[in-house]
DNA sequence: CCCGTTCGTTACATCGTTGTAAACTCGGGT
DNA sequence: ACCCGAGTTTACAACGATGTAACGAACGGG
């Protein structure tokens, strides 16, 4: 059996809660029987029991961070940032995959981890306000990326001003030159709030830089997946090839690359291509993937932030975090450094 | 506050026992009393506490996967596939990353969270046998990747036949009529077995189509990412190309094609690229990554039902497992399909 | 020399759940 | 009318840690 207070306590001859004292580094115990207490835990190796602390504390020390799918390299990076900023508030992130299934999505914020974990930061893809209405309030939630239902939500957020980065990107394409701006992204569910931002971005750039939008470079795609955006492309050049495309996140770009790429188009000589996300594998592809990089560890850390004030009573407001983003210049638009 | 057995029970008019009863699907409890205990439960939208629950089972409903980085594709994948298995076991998986840091691996195994997860997997990078030799054994642990140490090891291990995959994957290269077989992925820490492994295998391959061993063409790289790759191919084309590579995972194979499309060289015209791990990404880089594909999904099933096993009081003896791997023939070794 | 103070330590109750064993209810057999 | 046993329900004691309040010892001041 793993030793308990208990034990060290006989072992050192002293009470409990004398140990308990030592173990929360309290003051008012005396150097010897510290030394005693400290000699006898290290003797049992004895390690608290964080059920019995947590039942004792209310509290497990185990946040829930709830994504899509870990495959997606995007996702993966953010828990990466995610789990090390919690890491900093001593905290344990558990990691839930709802591969953007609403049903799953449900499970997440109906709470069903409630007593499991002291907190929940979520990105959702599917879910809609009517589902995190009848939520129970308990455990504090961050939502992660775009803000879900309309007016004002109760629950802190924190994302990116993502009209304002889809502008700029296709703005960069249209300095480059580039008069059939393609798009790569929307879907159809009502659900996907961040495509509808990042295509109304793209419109306005589009405006503003007097180029007539032209709805058949308008590509849909089902998923924001390599697959999707290397079909999505083929289509594209089917119906008369585009001479720069904007693609709703790196992914997708990665798979329009590789088509052109097949099919014998230069990239950037024939299309300039941009992504959004910076995820690692752009970095590295060929041609180098210009995107828009939002500030990943900056959204990790302001997320965790949120959570330990929401946990500490917080404030009854639910806080915007609007993290800023920069563009990355690379080769897919006809850089060679960054 | 959150709801207790003892509000529920109060609002039913039974004992708190009758109450858990009901939760826990007990027989003999009248369909009368379970009628008003769930509408009771309902009412109160009650949640059995699980810290509670923990304590008094002596279990969590928790295990832990540590990898090195879940930036890297092939360790995002394989704990997707770990938190799926794990799912169907009923367990919530909670992921340590080590950045293949051995102080960090070592804390891993020390059981610093021995009271908050039922058991571990673990996929050590910088680990020796040494490190484990002090472990306490209550919390049952898989090694995924690599047997550690020497002679027979105390713990379960799920792995893949790096030696015979090597082989293959360099007899693939040498069949296609390379002669100039490089290799990149040796490092120079002492517990970087797998690169040994797989140097061992490219080094019988070689032999057995009797292509002399040339040093100065396994270069040797500190970490497996695409800047190692892409860096170490860079070398090998400065003293000579190589006209064939493999690399020892699929991540410095891209950073290798980087390098070699970006000078000038056609893959697989000029040299072929095979890589390791069947990543998504070299599904879709150009051109498509030919590589070795372990049986991920059944490396999950397996860890997480050796697992199980061993938290059931299991057998003293340690199980190896070796799970089946595939190549996967893409162009960049000269093939257009798959 | 006694008392009040401070410091160090202790016993006890408590967190919410479940296993054990005992108690209760009710109908049927004697 | 009484007992028995199956079927239900209950009280109580754990699980291991910690907050509370109280206790004992040592010390200095009056």
């Amino acid at each position: 059996m793993r030793p308990r207070l208990k034990d060290v306590a006989e072992l050192a001859g002293v009470s409990i809660k004398t140990v308990s004292n030592v173990v929360n580094d309290f003051p008012h115990v005396s150097d010897a029987t510290r030394a005693r207490v400290e000699a006898a835990i290290a003797e049992l190796s004895y390690r608290p029991n964080l059920s019995a602390r947590n039942l004792r504390a209310g509290r497990s020390g185990v946040i829930a961070l709830a994504v899509p799918d870990l495959h997606n390299p995007y996702f993966a990076e953010l828990a990466t940032n995610i789990i090390e900023a919690a890491d900093r508030q001593g905290w344990t992130v558990l990691i839930d995959q709802t591969q953007g299934d609403r049903a799953k999505e449900r499970v997440v914020v109906s709470g069903i981890r409630d007593h499991l974990i002291d907190g929940l930061l979520f990105s959702p893809l599917a879910l809609t306000g009517k589902d995190l209405a009848g939520r129970d309030r308990r455990t504090p939630m961050v939502l992660l990326g775009e803000r879900i239902g309309t007016g004002r939500s109760p629950y802190d957020h924190v994302g990116i001003d993502n009209v304002a980065a889809a502008r700029e990107a296709t703005l960069h394409l249209a300095g480059r030159g580039g008069r059939r701006i393609a798009a790569i992204g929307v879907q159809r569910t009502a659900a996907a709030v961040t495509g509808r931002l990042r295509l109304k971005g793209y419109r306005q750039a589009l405006a503003e830089a007097g180029i007539p939008a032209d709805p058949s470079l308008v590509a849909p795609v089902t998923r924001w997946e390599r697959a999707d955006g290397a079909e999505a492309m083929s289509h594209l050049l089917d119906s008369g090839a585009p001479d720069a495309v904007f693609c709703f996140n790196d992914t997708l770009a990665l798979g329009a690359l590789r088509t052109l790429l097949k099919r014998g188009y230069e990239v950037p000589g024939d299309v300039s291509v941009i992504g959004f996300d910076d995820i690692q594998d752009g970095r590295f592809a060929t041609p180098t993937l210009s995107t828009v990089a939002p500030d990943k560890a900056l959204i990790a850390q302001s997320a965790v932030e949120l959570l330990a004030e929401g946990l500490n009573g917080g404030t009854d407001l639910a806080h915007e975090v609007c993290v800023p983003h920069r563009l990355a210049f690379r080769e897919s638009t006809g850089f060679s450094q960054e």
